[in-house]
DNA sequence: GCTATGACAAGGA
DNA sequence: CTCCTTGCCATAG
């Protein structure tokens, strides 16, 4: 899943991607749990905190990345995070460019699922 | 191939 | 909106 990886890193500063469109653009529709498992083996190197889950929350038990240190670091980028970790997910989510998917060398039926779900 | 596990998702209370 | 339950998938052993 070194695409789930490369989706991430795509993501830009002071926004935000649920676990779901991550596994959605990686060709994995309901993968979308282990994609935190690879945030925590290789978070080192991937901007970890930008992703959360659909419902705007942080859910993170990663004894590595808590919850606490994900609030400072998207407040530090612009992101508005509540106290109950909540965030307004569809303010700061981050809408990929059809140049982007075209890199992911994504199936026509998926980009169209991203476009329908998270792009109206 | 089968079982267990996990930073999820969706739906109901 | 928050909490709980059920379902899914990919990976490890």
């Amino acid at each position: 899943m070194d695409k789930v990886l490369q989706i991430i890193n795509m993501v830009p500063a002071g926004k935000v991607v649920s676990y779901g469109q991550v596994a959605l653009m990686a060709g994995t529709p309901r993968g979308a749990r282990f994609v935190g498992g690879v945030l925590c083996f290789r978070g080192d190197n991937t901007p970890w905190w930008r992703v959360i889950n659909n419902a705007g929350r942080i859910s993170t038990t990663c004894l590595d990345h808590t919850a606490t240190t994900q609030k400072e670091k998207l407040r530090a980028e612009g992101v508005e995070v509540s106290e109950k970790l909540k965030i307004d997910i569809e303010r700061f989510r981050w809408r990929p460019e059809p140049d982007a998917l075209k890199k992911l060398e994504l199936d026509e039926e998926y980009t169209q699922q991203i476009m329908e779900k998270y792009f109206f």
